[in-house]
DNA sequence: CCTATATACTCACTGAGTGAGTATAATCCA
DNA sequence: TGGATTATACTCACTCAGTGAGTATATAGG
């Protein structure tokens, strides 16, 4: 099944629930004060993944009976969600500007919360692949006749993008590192 | 109804159509070839959107029956569909990288069949555009309390994507400019 | 004559995302 | 004390983009 799509929501849920168990009503509020601006998932939506997540036994789902109603359900990652938890932290995040902002920037997050040197890694990985894939994008470029314009200018566009991308991801380096100070644990 | 979404593929079609009527293969055979790298739409997509238009009365098409199958479908732009594909050509592309990417791409593309001096007249109305929203943005950013740090290097690497859009903006002009000693005449 | 390919289009499905709806507890306030 | 409002917690039915396989015919090649 591997990785859903470039951009799938669902990677951030499970790296809430890798935090520790959660119900769905408590992982969309941290989705909307905690990732504002980055992910904007409607309670629906988030309902519908975690549902399909537990079809896929990616999660486990168990209802807490309190005294009285409403009954909640407490959810959690089995192994297999483990696993691919620790499979979307690992692999670099596609040369795609927006994937960059919110795919990465979630990694980043995550990867901060189990081990600060991680995170460095993580950054520096990034920049390598992007810069692979750059060297990629400009061969491509000298390929295409003079007389394309448009595909000219449309792949000039998105190299420039790219490079904008490495210059962030240094400032992203440094920007963390600072904040070690400020913001030593983590909220709940 | 207005704009169906930032990016949607209908436009495309819309400006190939404003040329003069064409059948839904042929379109989608321009798509693949002419703007590769930019439109991607498989030709069941291409179909399908062809089919809503025509249903929107966007578009109307006629049967032509020749000597022998396969009939075709010739379309061609109703008044309703070249009002609609005025109007698109005259709003700025919303500033999102993607959609400059994309959707400001091939109006600068088909505004330039229509007149050269219209295409330089949009991309500084498209520069302005969002050099008033990177305005907004910066202010934004500053708004955002500094232990936010994920929401802050989001908005950074957007403000600077912006930045470097506008750059490209410019290259843009030059470029279209010098092309058109190069490249006179449109072919169909 | 048979096959491969180009033309031209249809159809059934998936999966994301929306928005309204259900049900209950807690809180407020007059 | 009771009526209204808000927060909690989740379900359901729908739309719409997009995919991929399927249908049907003409044409060109060996």
């Amino acid at each position: 099944m591997a990785r859903a799509s470039d951009l799938s929501p669902e990677y951030v849920l499970l790296g809430l629930l890798a935090e520790g168990p959660s119900y769905g009503y408590e992982l969309h509020q941290r989705l909307v004060t905690e990732f504002e601006g980055i992910w904007n998932l409607s309670q629906s939506q988030c309902y519908n993944i975690l549902h399909r997540l537990e079809e896929n036994g990616v999660l486990q789902g168990e209802i807490v009976h309190q005294d009285h109603p409403p009954h909640r359900k407490l959810l959690r990652l089995t192994p297999t969600g483990q696993h691919r938890m620790q499979d979307w932290l690992t692999t670099p995040t596609p040369s795609s500007t927006r994937a960059i902002r919110i795919d990465f920037l979630t990694r980043l997050y995550f990867s901060r919360n189990q081990d600060q040197k991680i995170a460095s890694t993580m950054i520096a990985d990034q920049i390598h692949s992007i810069e692979y894939d750059l060297e990629k994008l400009k061969q491509t470029l000298e390929d295409i006749p003079a007389r394309k314009i448009l595909n000219r200018l449309s792949l000039q566009l998105r190299i420039q993008q790219l490079q904008t991308c490495v210059a962030w991801l240094d400032e992203c380096h440094t920007g963390f590192e600072s904040s070690e100070k400020i913001h030593g644990g983590m909220a709940t």
